[in-house]
DNA sequence: AAGATCGTCAACCGCCATTAA
DNA sequence: ATTAATGGCGGTTGACGATCT
């Protein structure tokens, strides 16, 4: 639309040329998508010209890489896809083209808007840097593990087994070698009950006061976010153990639980433990100062259903 | 009902790297 | 070797629909 930005087209040359900006339009898109069809892509300024656009090349690119090109996948993101992210911005940063190459017809540009308006969105509101390790870790003791969950029983739930997940497809495009080579170091035992999780949990409170420099230490912080991932799951624990050794503690997933198997496609979910010896005090404190019980990250449609901080703290209390 | 605010996403900008002339 | 054109990337903006007050 020519409205959409004031029109920095000032030159004699750009007025001459009338330079289309905005939205596309229909006709537009047709012209673009038929010179492509016959032309191939490249060469943008002058496919341009040659398609009868007044558009920039830079403009008929994006507008073919984001929008029109045939393999562009539309529609919300699928909880591996969520998980995917999530877990290549921990490794890249904002490294978005790089991200999207591991997400088939999902485009930089939707990553990056992905994270700016879900992710950074809890950040905000959780007062929480979105760069600092607390909300990195927030990210991985909650909202991946809640996502692994998603993936899970949106699998074909009736054939898996505390041994055997399928691993999703587009997880299996990363890391393989990584997984591999750090699972084997993966503790392999959790708290078998409720008792011994909460006899772990005192443990951990009375260990607290030596790690409260969260900032400090990454590993730290991440260790502690475990333990408040290991309390919101007591009592589901009960019920349904497996699910929740291989939700609930993402930093060790992370690292060391891809359990690949070149033959099966698996990755054992027992991998995935519940053994975290630290502190769950240095993160509680900015918890509280962000009133975290009043941003539920369920019914704020984080990740469509995360944990809500409410219940985190319900359980940290029942202890 | 209407205005204000929020959330989403398409599109633009500027910068840098690469390629072609 | 130089320079202009092009491509690619990340950051930012603004339109617009949804929701709130």
């Amino acid at each position: 639309m020519s409205s959409f930005r004031k029109s920095g087209a000032s030159s004699s040359e750009d007025d001459a040329e009338q330079l289309r900006r905005g939205p596309w339009t229909l006709e537009e898109d047709t012209l673009l998508i038929n010179y492509i069809a016959s032309h191939g892509e490249g060469r943008w300024n002058l496919l341009a010209k040659r398609a009868g656009l007044r558009r920039t090349g830079k403009s008929c690119r994006l507008r073919w890489l984001n929008y029109l090109k045939p393999d562009v996948k539309r529609g919300n993101l699928t909880p591996q896809e969520q998980f995917l992210i999530l877990e290549l911005h921990s490794k890249w940063g904002n490294r978005w083209s790089r991200i999207a190459q591991h997400l088939p017809g999902r485009t930089d540009n939707e990553i990056k808007n992905y994270w700016r308006t879900r992710v950074e969105k809890q950040a905000r509101h959780l007062k929480i840097d979105s760069n600092s390790a607390a909300f990195q870790n927030l990210i991985r003791c909650n909202w991946m593990p809640r996502l692994l969950q998603k993936m899970e029983e949106s699998s074909s739930v009736s054939s898996m087994t505390s041994e055997n997940l399928t691993v999703p497809p587009l997880l299996d495009q990363i890391s393989q070698h990584e997984a591999l080579t750090t699972v084997q170091q993966a503790p392999r035992h959790g708290p078998r009950n409720l008792n011994e999780a909460v006899q772990s949990l005192h443990q951990l409170e009375q260990n607290s006061d030596s790690e409260h420099s969260a900032a400090s230490s990454c590993v730290s912080s991440s260790e502690s976010m475990k333990n408040i991932s290991k309390i919101s799951q007591f009592a589901e624990y009960q019920t349904n153990p497996y699910r929740i050794i291989g939700n609930n503690d993402y930093n060790t997933l992370s690292k060391d639980c891809y359990y690949f198997d070149n033959n099966s496609s698996c990755y054992n979910m027992e991998a995935i433990n519940l053994a975290s010896t630290s502190a769950l005090g240095d993160f509680a404190s900015p918890v509280g100062d962000c009133h975290m019980a009043e941003n539920n990250w369920v019914d704020d449609g984080f990740a469509d259903g995360l944990w809500s901080m409410g219940e985190l703290w319900e359980l940290k209390s029942f202890h």
